[in-house]
DNA sequence: GTTGTAAACGGAATTTATTCCGTTTAGACT
DNA sequence: AGTCTAAACGGAATAAATTCCGTTTACAAC
């Protein structure tokens, strides 16, 4: 009624094998489907360095791997999915930095600035795959907010947001605090406004105050 | 070479006229353009009342309003900019309840109080009608963001952050403020986690003390 | 080694948005 | 009234994502 798309529960095996991947249940994966996403995977890389963002065509990355569309489609759901595994492949060594790495991304350093580093590197991320990211996006809210970059950033901020305001609604302090640095936005800002990372970074730590402000962040307001 | 769409200049010779027409000179349209404008807008409300969001098919609506496909892209640029004009319609009394209305909303009030009541009022309005922001937000970072809707919200907070906070970046914090209202992550939110509105708005009370904290919000800061 | 079956596969068919371009007209100027 | 031209029009053609469904295959159980 409301969109056309929705992706049943068991269509997509698994969406990237990120930290995620510890949350559920190893599911068992088909030989051939393993050897599939991973040529699938390969192609997609290969055809986005030479042609670009642009020329990622479900057709030809499937012509590509070798593979009928079909299975593009079982295995990542969709364009955004499939742009989302590849983002997710090139996201592990930042997730391993900010679980195990040193402070102030890693653990060692107050959660506040723990915050404010993870979403300075966000930047640094976004800086560096920007077009793929606009891609990804382009997927449905459900699809979006499932996908394993997503979910992982979401679950750290939430924690640290928690950490530093035990009084405050983290969960959404968290989504609120990354929303920001949606692909869209950052796009936009980067290319139509012009900004400097600098400059977006240094905004963002404006924002923080809400982690570092005393318990009472509703002084000025009244219901 | 990042992405396929761009709407040149003259495409779209109005996205709508809201308060926005006040801006730009009030180019002449020819009048049977205006008639097809008013046409298709009305199938369009038509259509959406009796088959949903979904139901709006560019054919469709082409084919209601009694005009070609190529009219309805002349005239909005695409399916996104369609919505948009959609929106701005209804969001005409909205614009003029924060330009003209009484506080907190309209002038008189502080101008955190006003931000504060801004972006409760724009809660509502999301709830009003997700679907068709849901639409509207598939566009292009560079059609949405000078979209009717998003350029008078933006202008109208960055006004307001800048008069509460002279010495912030007022430009950038105006559009992190509005991002956790994206319709993507509001949806999101609503209709996944199964925040209520209300939660939404306290959440969102908690972002704003960056507009009252004094001056020095880079006190937990290094560089 | 057979057999059974859930899981995968392929790729033609379908669905929609969007573009293209030859034709038609509103409206300004004479 | 007649002419001229930029602006509009229509709708067939195109492009690409996504679905569908009949066929094939991995692998677990016997």
């Amino acid at each position: 009624m409301s969109d056309t798309r929705d992706i049943g529960e068991g269509r997509i095996e698994e969406a990237g094998r990120g930290l995620l991947a510890v949350l559920g249940q190893p599911r068992p994966e088909r030989a051939d489907a393993a050897r599939n996403r991973r040529g699938i995977l390969e192609a997609a890389g290969r055809i986005m360095a030479e042609r670009g963002v642009a020329g990622l065509l479900m057709n030809d990355v499937a012509e590509a791997a070798g593979v009928g569309v079909g299975t593009l489609y079982r295995r990542f759901g969709d364009r955004a999915g499939l742009a989302y595994a590849l983002l997710d492949e090139q996201g592990r060594e930042m997730q391993a930095a900010f679980m195990y790495g040193p402070p102030p991304l890693g653990p060692g350093a107050p959660p506040a600035e723990r915050v404010r580093a993870f979403l300075h590197a966000q930047v640094d991320v976004l800086e560096e795959n920007l077009d793929l990211w606009l891609m990804a996006d382009t997927a449905s809210p459900t699809v979006r907010h499932r996908s394993g970059p997503h979910l992982v950033n979401l679950t750290h901020v939430s924690v640290l947001v928690r950490e530093a305001r035990p009084d405050a609604d983290a969960q959404y302090l968290a989504e609120a605090l990354l929303a920001p640095l949606a692909a869209d936005l950052y796009a936009h800002q980067r290319r139509e406004r012009g900004m400097s990372p600098e400059r977006i970074k240094s905004g963002l730590d404006e924002l923080l105050c809400c982690l570092t402000a005393g318990g009472d962040a509703s002084s000025a307001h009244g219901s």
